[in-house]
RNA sequence: GCCCGAGUGGCGGAAUGGCAGACGCGGAGGACUCAAAAUCCUUUGUACGAGAGUACGUGUGGGUUCGAGUCCCACCUCGGGCACCA
């Protein structure tokens, strides 16, 4: 590596070399605001900036958004940047192509990891935060990322969690109403249900146009009855519901931060469901408009059906049996096989089995409801299990026939899905089939399986399910499928349709109705930690009170006892303490609320870790806005839809371009598409949804190593010896995993700049690989970047002299390179494919190195294009080359149409589908011609052998294949 | 178990159904140097061959096609997500 050494030449494209140039541009770029973007109305509007001065035109608008770091203590590792530098890439090419490009970086400060980073160094987190911020600021910076400064934004801030605050007393000041029209804008003709504020709902009930839920006239309720039926209804609400207990955190946590084996996602403690009482979000209202409006984003199929299985839509019917105990209601998918209904099974907790119960079978119910009671859900969730359970003693009446069926517990129905009982029908469900054989229930068929299903199982064709190796499930005729009272699925044999006909008989007949249900659950909202958004709401003897908006925000109290009350992590019992329940100074509050002054006691839980970024990207178009979180002008600009959407659909507007990890799949991404779709309702965004077209960066993996006690070794002390590693002498194994402390595999982007200059770094993470694509970290492959930026380099500048140094103009050959590799960077770069732009400007340079100097007329188009790649040398060399202004705003190149086309183009050859030779024809050859020259080929003759050619076929511009 | 995604040199990876392995690392050889590092040049899929070259080659097995890394079917392996959700 680069150190000073007296056979150097003083100007070759060194570290120091690199690290000057960076220092200097980094601060010619933050002395002219150079990536300044303006806004088309408000403080951070310039009108003159909006316009193309090459043009004359409007800029289009181009709205790049990274995922935002949580500020860590240790820093940016070289994994982090990633995404970074590709939307970096990204927003200064666009901006070259005349884009008015909106780019910035936010800080998700508040949360779990500050909060913890904090308590272990025992320093304030709001200490911690800040110093945390400005090291990862000054690492991002050292990048050369092209953020607009202006625009950045740390949730931490008062001036940012006021409107935190405000978003959440909007939620909480309004309630979902299912039948009102779509909002006039984007959504479908026709559309119903939307979010409405809770003083319209008060205006009807009062009106009397509305009815209370009981039937009560409003008049008659007293004012505490009148607050309960308000905040029932209300998108942000108060509810005593099972919560996911973490006693190891010290809180509550939501569904979507446990793991699939019961685990908070941070810190890896049991979770336990408890009934608590807690902030809850009516995200379940949004369900279907979530689910279906994925259809209108530029994301992964990956991703959105993560969500599609996270928000488990599934359409069926609910069902009511008679019994002694009163109707027990099941909800199913397939109401069509009603008519094999055999048994009932209740969730070991549902309130009916008490009732249920007969005498004799008490004991042994009592029994397993224990035993069920001491496992723990995800023991329960073992699909694998052998099915148990027990009889009730009790039957109860199949709708469609009936029957007579027993009524059983067993703890593979869930009381938190459905109604917490199913039907049973073992012909057609694999785990009731199973639970069937294993306590001896009669398994009637009736669907009459197809030929091929009995030969897939080598089984004779028979409707005795005995011989049945287990359930049928799919479209096939009905059998034994009909009633009296007019329902008849026999012979039918579409599951749709008998779903249909089912649902139908049901409703006309009372005993159900066609429904769908979800598996999404109303979002648990509140924390009992410290670091965290304050709740904007006080208490009195009726309940949860808005602060007005105008004393907001509600400031989060200064204390030095931060620290969360944690508990024994298997302490299923403890029960939450909110850190600022300790504050009697702050929590007991006198305020005129418009009734006089009063005593409230002020809510004490603070919101979780996704708050603040659900909102975030809408406040960096408008960061100093004090009047509202954002402009509508400026949204509407930035965020609003487009004229097409993906597959020509309507566009529901959002961000342009959203990079980030997979991860937040259905964390932030849930969230945050919520709160923007609570927002559009409300009528204070134009956009339905927050980020149309989202990108997922891979991961950068790192070697790690561990040694014969399985403990991880300092990666950077680890040697190879053909293929084996030593770790101080001692043989290590090794994997390869997420870079970083726990691991002892992190890379420090500050030794890279160290080492070869933030360019070189940037190119590295960029050429490894497509950005979609996880890959290894490899050090020492970095140099292959650093030598291209040197011949590059030294291709323009003389490194003796420091001085320009460029060639004669280009041959013909070399400006057709050049304007191939223009077209090609291009569309590489439109594609985000910048791994494989690199390539070919590297192929480029490596053409103009053959002949020692830079062509003069190559020296500016090359400069040009790579400058978003390594922006800091390119803003160099674009100064040596005579300009005294930045590069950024530039025209990218243009190829030129007519050197893209050749006069002569080489054709392969192939003999029976082998490639055997080239020829070189005139590219607008006819085919004649084309297998004229083929034919005539010496190779081609001798491979042919003297055989005739059967046929020949010419693929214009792309081969010849001659079948002999 | 179900649903996605991916399997290409020693490594990271390129390749609108048309010359597989672009570009980079690493390796080999050379230049410079007293020497080394750095830098530069040549070379580098495998096998056989002195060489021209020939054969083989994109996880496995089939298929479609004049032609398959690419499309279809089955399977194997790895990664990710979901998982007794009625």
């Amino acid at each position: 590596m680069a150190h000073a050494d007296p056979d150097t030449p003083p100007f070759r494209y060194s570290a120091a070399l690199a690290q000057d140039i960076e220092m200097r541009w980094q601060q010619y770029w933050d002395a002219n605001h150079s990536f300044d973007a303006p806004n088309p109305a408000g403080p951070l509007a310039d009108p003159a900036a909006m316009t193309d001065p090459a043009t004359g035109q409007s800029r289009q608008k181009l709205f790049v958004l990274d995922m935002f770091p949580y500020p860590s203590g240790t820093g940016l590792h070289v994994g982090h940047p990633l995404g970074y530098i590709g939307t970096d890439v990204f927003s200064r090419y666009k901006r070259m192509a005349g884009f008015n490009v909106c780019y910035t970086m936010g800080f998700d400060a508040f949360g779990l990891p500050a909060e913890q980073y904090a308590v272990q160094t025992g320093q304030h987190p709001a200490i911690t935060t800040a110093s945390n911020v400005a090291n990862m600021r000054r690492q991002l910076k050292r990048l050369g990322l092209s953020h607009d400064p202006r625009r950045s934004i740390d949730t931490t801030d008062p001036g940012y969690y006021r409107w935190t605050q405000w978003i959440f007393l909007q939620i909480f000041d309004s309630w979902y109403d299912a039948e009102a029209p779509a909002r006039d804008g984007i959504r479908e003709a026709g559309a119903k249900g939307r979010a409405r504020p809770i003083s319209e709902l008060i205006a009807e009930l009062e009106r009397g146009t509305r009815t209370t839920p009981d039937g009560r006239p409003w008049a008659t309720l007293n004012p505490g009855q009148q607050r309960s039926v308000v905040d029932a209804h209300r998108l942000a609400y108060v509810s005593e519901a099972p919560v996911n207990w973490c006693p190891g955190l010290g809180t509550v946590v939501a569904n979507e931060e446990v793991t699939a084996d019961g685990r908070s996602d941070r810190g890896n403690f049991p979770v336990f469901k408890r009934n608590m009482r807690q902030w809850m979000m009516r995200i379940t209202s949004y369900a279907d408009r979530l689910i279906d409006d994925l259809d209108l984003l530029d994301w992964s199929d990956a991703i959105k059906t993560m969500q599609r299985n996270w928000i488990g839509r599934s359409d069926g019917a609910r069902v009511r049996f008679a019994s002694a105990a009163g109707d027990i209601e099941v909800f199913t998918t397939r109401p069509d096989t009603l008519f094999g209904a055999t048994f009932m099974v209740l969730a070991p907790e549902h309130p009916l089995v008490d009732s249920l119960t007969t005498p004799e079978h008490a004991e042994a119910v009592a029994a397993y409801r224990a035993a069920a009671a001491a496992k723990k859900d995800i023991d329960r969730q073992d699909a694998t299990r052998t099915k148990t359970g027990v009889f009730t003693g009790a039957t109860a009446t199949n709708p469609v026939n009936g029957a007579e069926v027993p009524v059983w517990i067993a703890d593979y129905v869930l009381m938190g899905y459905g109604t917490g009982a199913i039907m049973a029908v073992p012909c057609g469900d694999e785990r009731d089939f199973a639970f069937a054989r294993q306590f001896g229930l009669p398994i009637p068929a009736i669907q009459q399986p197809p030929q091929a299903w009995f030969d897939d199982h080598d089984i004779a064709a028979t409707l005795d399910t005995s011989s049945w190796p287990g359930p049928f499930i799919g479209d096939a005729p009905y059998v034994q499928s009909s009633n009296a009272s007019g329902l008849s699925l026999d012979g039918l044999s579409s599951v749709a349709e008998g779903k249909r006909l089912t649902n139908d008989w049901l409703e006309a007949h009372e005993a159900g109705h066609g429904t769908t249900n979800f598996k999404l659950r109303d979002w648990l909202f509140s924390r009992q930690r410290y670091w965290g958004e304050p709740f904007p709401i006080v208490y009195d003897e009726h309940g949860p009170i808005a602060i007005p908006d105008a004393d907001l925000p509600v400031l989060l109290p200064e204390t030095d006892s931060f620290s969360p009350r944690t508990f024994d992590p298997d302490d299923e019992f403890s029960n939450p303490e909110s850190p600022l329940d300790r504050l009697e100074w702050w929590t007991e509050v006198e305020l005129d609320l418009g009734n006089g002054t009063r005593p409230y006691r002020r809510d004490t839980n603070v919101m979780p870790q996704w708050a603040g970024s659900c909102w975030y990207e809408l406040r960096y178009l408008d960061p100093t806005n004090e009047k509202a979180f954002v402009d509508p002008a400026v949204e509407e600009y930035w965020m609003g839809p487009q004229a097409v959407g993906v597959n020509g659909r309507r566009h529901p507007g959002g961000v342009d371009l959203y990079v980030g990890g997979v991860e937040h799949a259905v964390l932030h991404l849930l969230y945050s598409r919520f709160w923007h779709k609570v927002l559009y309702d409300l009528g204070h965004v134009s956009s339905l949804e927050p980020y149309y077209r989202l990108y997922n960066q891979g991961m950068i993996l790192a070697a790690a190593f561990k040694d014969e006690r399985e403990i991880y070794v300092e990666s950077t002390e680890v040697e190879e010896h053909g293929g084996a590693f030593t770790f101080h002498g001692e043989p290590v194994t090794r994997e390869w995993g997420k870079m970083g402390k726990s691991l002892k595999n992190a890379v420090s982007p500050d030794e890279m700049y160290d080492a070869y200059g933030a360019d070189t770094l940037r190119l590295y993470e960029m050429s490894t690989g497509p950005m979609d694509a996880s890959r290894p970290w490899e050090t020492r492959d970095v140099v292959g970047m650093y030598r291209f930026l040197q011949r590059l380099w030294r291709n323009i500048v003389d490194e003796q002299t420091g001085d320009l140094s460029l060639g004669a103009p280009a041959d013909e050959a070399t400006i057709r390179l050049l304007h191939h590799t223009i077209d090609g960077v291009r569309s590489d770069l439109d594609g985000l494919r910048i791994n494989t732009a690199i390539s070919k400007l590297i192929q480029l340079n490596n053409h103009v190195t053959k002949s020692g100097r830079c062509p003069s007329d190559l020296a500016e188009p090359i400069t040009l294009m790579i400058a978003p790649l390594c922006p800091h040398v390119a803003e160099e060399l674009w100064a040596k080359l005579g300009h005294a202004a930045s590069l950024i705003r530039e025209p990218f190149p243009v190829a030129d149409p007519a050197l893209l086309i050749e006069d002569t183009i080489e054709l392969p050859v192939q003999v029976n589908g082998k490639f055997r030779s080239k020829i070189s024809v005139a590219a607008d050859a006819d085919n004649a011609t084309v297998e004229a020259a083929a034919l005539a080929d010496a190779k081609v003759c001798a491979a042919l052998g003297g055989a005739v050619p059967k046929k020949v076929i010419v693929v214009a511009g792309r081969t010849v294949n001659i079948v002999a």
